[in-house]
DNA sequence: GTCTATATCGGGATAGAC
DNA sequence: GTCTATCCCGATATAGAC
């Protein structure tokens, strides 16, 4: 989309990078042309010179934090590793990668719920289809390695798992952690194990 | 706070349902008081006569968010029930509570997540304290009813399987259910004895 | 308590010089 | 491509009549 290569970065790269630490933290009506204009450290109008709207700016801050968020669980589900083993990875790797952008979340689910009408395209525009996820689990289940069980379920069951305890974390590490960020931490890091153990002691045939 | 009992609904009430659908739908930044005074069939100014800033008003609703959304699980699991019966209980009921309210837990986490230090007070006032949730697991455990499993995991693995798939609906229901919202209905519905079954085979001792 | 009118400000967007 | 100046609108909030 843009030269990086062995430049500085453009003006367009400088304004993305802040329009999406911007809009991820205040999301879209939260945010003014003049705060994503202070974080490039460049001119208000210059944002309307690469791209015309702030919706438009919006529109493609939201396609990244899209493709950001899911083809690492497409590669995951598609690898050849035994079902189990595929569980752990995609536990492990999904809470590793939420809680290094732990604002996306949050951000995500508020357009989603803003904007649900939006989002058709952005999803095949990413490449999105229930296949990706269903298709593996169908097998394991002909298979006989997990009991029966809706794959669509199973799904659900593993992102809410993955993906509650990032969202509600300001919430939960006040609640349950007086508010110890480190504390907070540590349990992400055990959820790993239990969570792991938690969707295969259900699922096992 | 408000006479309401055999009256018309007073102004102030008036006020408040109206704020609380625009606000719930909108998030704060995405709301204007002339939306909500349209909404509540009053002039712009009256606003501000009963709460004297924006900020005022919402913070009001926030908290009826909040009050809305927790005390019915603490019912619950103070409740006499064997553990398993009020794990049926917590599930079927607080589902069922999110799903005829489904907008307000995605507004609820858009706001924690901006806004985390305003969180305490409220929860203070609401009267939530960790003992609520950790204590009845905890007896159980001793009394070897359930594994040993640390409940801060147990409590953030049930409301994440109630929770996320009322937030993730407007993308679930299009990615799983080609947008059909009784399918996704019936979904959820499923989830009640699904979500139950999941959590107790994974924590039966 | 409720209304109309208005003050004040900030935001998105454009014009036009360089 | 980048800047300054400006337009225009809508939003919060207040003043003041009734």
């Amino acid at each position: 989309m843009v030269k990086t290569s062995d430049q500085f970065p453009s003006t367009e790269d400088k304004i993305l990078d802040a329009a999406k630490k911007v809009f991820v933290r205040n999301g879209l009506d939260g945010t003014t042309m003049q705060q994503i204009a202070d974080e490039a450290r460049i001119n208000k109008s210059l944002l309307h010179y690469y791209f015309r709207t702030k919706q438009k700016l919006f529109g493609t801050v939201l396609k990244y934090a899209f493709k950001f968020v899911v083809p690492q669980m497409r590669d995951i589900l598609s690898s050849n590793d035994p079902i189990f083993v595929k569980i752990e990875r995609l536990v492990a790797e999904y809470v590793d990668m939420l809680m290094k952008n732990s604002l996306i979340p949050a951000f995500i689910f508020h357009e989603i719920n803003r904007n649900p009408d939006s989002i058709v395209q952005i999803m095949k525009e990413a490449g999105i289809n229930p296949g990706i996820f269903i298709d593996p689990l169908m097998d394991e289940i002909r298979k006989g390695t997990i009991r029966p069980i809706d794959p669509r379920h199973l799904v659900i069951n593993i992102l809410s798992l993955c993906v509650f305890p990032i969202i509600a974390r300001p919430l939960a590490q006040r609640v349950f952690f007086e508010n110890d960020p480190h504390a907070y931490s540590r349990f992400l890091e055990e959820r790993k194990k239990e969570v792991t153990n938690f969707i295969i002691a259900s699922i096992k045939a």
